[in-house]
DNA sequence: GAGGCTAGTGACAGCCACTGACAGTTGACA
DNA sequence: TGTCAACTGTCAGTGGCTGTCACTAGCCTC
């Protein structure tokens, strides 16, 4: 961020960024095109791609923020931590914090947005999916490195970061879909639905 | 399959799903193009747009077949099944019985190697989960029904299903980048990480 | 502070997936 | 056998994305 050049790259990309964003959550994704987040920041649709990979990459600039944000949460629990309360620890304390991390690109409320678009576009889902279980693969090695086993040798890890992610991703979903959202309305229902979930694992449902 | 129109389109249609899963699994789905497709089984690229809804669309024609297998053989299961048994069961039953079903249309072989380039396709592999998540909403609504509950009201069917889901494509991604890989290998790793996925949730790792 | 260097950009051409429109052809069926 | 409908090919166009090349503006050295 030192000489001028530098700076004004990075105004270009956050303005793109933000034009993007905007332009998605008021006329949907798959109705905006390249050519009109160019034309809005007033550069080429090339500059546009010497920016980000895809039309895709600039959706998920934000969310790749509060995966990193998640991961590094992971790293640092105690290694004494079962792997599932570290798990859950994490992701808790991730939504606890990580609204600063946001703000200094775009408004949280802006990401929460494109967060449900993200939900709601099945080409952008596909790839929040896919994005997802890359992440799964880098926790499921930390995990393993806390116990000390071999990822490769032992499914172990592997399952219980897969089956913590399925709850977490339910849980997005129910939130995508209701009215009230808000950070602190997601953390909460994580919390709940990861309390439910031992029970309708094991629970007999049928009886009280 | 009654009048020669009928017989006609149902060979073109069967000769381009064909070729496109050959070229797939030989050049890779992102080498293959579409006009290529249709050259060789010498139709215009228009045409195989009415077959197909996309490219995507060919490959996995024969996963569809499989997931409609699997949400058939939820359907039939007896009601009074706890739902983790019904879902164990369901798949378990499906692997079994799959074969005659792919048969019909190409090689099984040539499935298992379509199987294993989705896997190994970004492109691919996030449409693939995107079409496991939609499935698992259709369980979860067949669950719920069982158990009657109301999936919107309670979670547990949700729960439950997306926790499955995750144990399965655990499985599938361990067997796709493993060298061993037949309709068999994965129906016994299915089972087998089936059962260790309870100790692995409560067990301390740790002990022996 | 003049001049060379280079990162960043725009303009243009081209590939590929996909779509709409229209016209030609070929089976179905009376 | 002639009419109708289904199926197909051709063509033109859109949108995402990439390579190339020339140009400009900030940087750095002497």
């Amino acid at each position: 961020m030192e000489t001028l050049r530098e700076r004004k790259k990075q105004r270009t990309r956050d303005a793109l960024l933000r034009a993007a964003l905007e332009l998605f959550v008021t006329q949907g994704y798959e109705h905006t095109t390249v050519d009109e987040i160019a034309a809005s920041v007033d550069v080429s649709q090339r500059t546009f791609f010497r920016y980000f990979a895809s039309k895709e990459d600039v959706a998920f600039f934000v969310p790749r923020l509060t995966e990193e944000h998640y991961v590094e949460a992971v790293r640092r629990r105690p290694p004494e931590e079962p792997p599932l309360e570290a798990l859950r620890r994490s992701v808790l304390d991730s939504w606890d914090t990580i609204e600063q991390a946001i703000e200094r690109y775009v408004p949280v409320e802006l990401f929460l947005r494109t967060y449900k678009m993200i939900e709601a576009t099945p080409a952008l889902f596909a790839a929040h999916l896919r994005r997802q279980s890359e992440t799964e693969e880098e926790i499921a090695r930390i995990v393993a490195e806390r116990e000390g086993v071999d990822p490769d040798r032992d499914p172990r890890p592997r399952l219980v970061v897969a089956v913590f992610g399925a709850v977490v991703r339910v849980t997005e979903r129910h939130w995508s879909v209701g009215e009230d959202f808000s950070v602190t309305t997601i953390r909460q229902l994580t919390a709940s639905y990861l309390d439910q979930v031992g029970p309708a694992l094991t629970g007999n449902w049928r009886e009280g």
